[in-house]
DNA sequence: GGTATATTTGCGCAAATATGCAAGTATTGA
DNA sequence: TCAATACTTGCATATTTGCGCAAATATACC
């Protein structure tokens, strides 16, 4: 594991580390259809403003995709590449090196 | 999923999610025996007060356990218990409800 | 065009966080 | 007892972060 991808991991997880995010993500997990802004703000104790910035960040980490529709854009949860990631690092932790260390 | 619930993720994830406290995690993966703050500091670009705070944090979060042996304290990773919690994320949000939602 | 709706962005602020340094505690060993 | 080693803690500081509000942008509908 070099550098870029331990700073990439830690991006991702400190994206998904706040109580407000990790709860839009648990909303995204819930729903089948994308949701919009304004439907997202429900799950979460902040205005509009604040999820969408919340929302640009679990973008950014790939944690989310944005699709306009109209005046409103679709979010939906990158279920198999947040979750791979993820059980990747699951299984890094778990694997017991086979050397003496 | 209920709120405490979320916020004892959150916390892990917060945790884990930065990428000094990362790199903690990733050294200790890779050791079979337990390390001490001094051979940790090795891996991390902070002095050893701030390797102490970090290993702090993590043991809060029962990352990894601490053993006093003497003068020194011996960290080890919680390996088992740490990807049980990421796995469980992981399948939470590769789930595809199945009510339309 | 004008108004309503959906979302983002600029701004300012308060709180949290990461860090280094110096001083503190605890333990070992000469 | 005294010095060295291992680790933690208090303090000051710089940076980041989350937030609300108001303004800006974009689109839809009348």
């Amino acid at each position: 594991m070099n550098k870029d991808e331990a700073q990439e991991l830690a991006d991702l997880l400190k994206a998904l580390g706040e109580f407000n995010r990790l709860s839009l993500v648990y909303r995204l997990c819930q729903c089948k259809a994308p949701q919009n802004v304004m439907c997202l703000c429900e799950c979460c104790s902040v205005d509009a403003s604040g999820v969408s910035r919340h929302l640009k960040v679990l973008s950014q980490e790939g944690i989310v995709s944005a699709e306009k529709k109209g005046r409103e854009i679709q979010y939906s949860l990158n279920r198999a590449e947040v979750s791979k990631r993820l059980r990747k690092l699951a299984d890094i932790i778990e694997a017991v090196p086979s050397i003496e260390t």
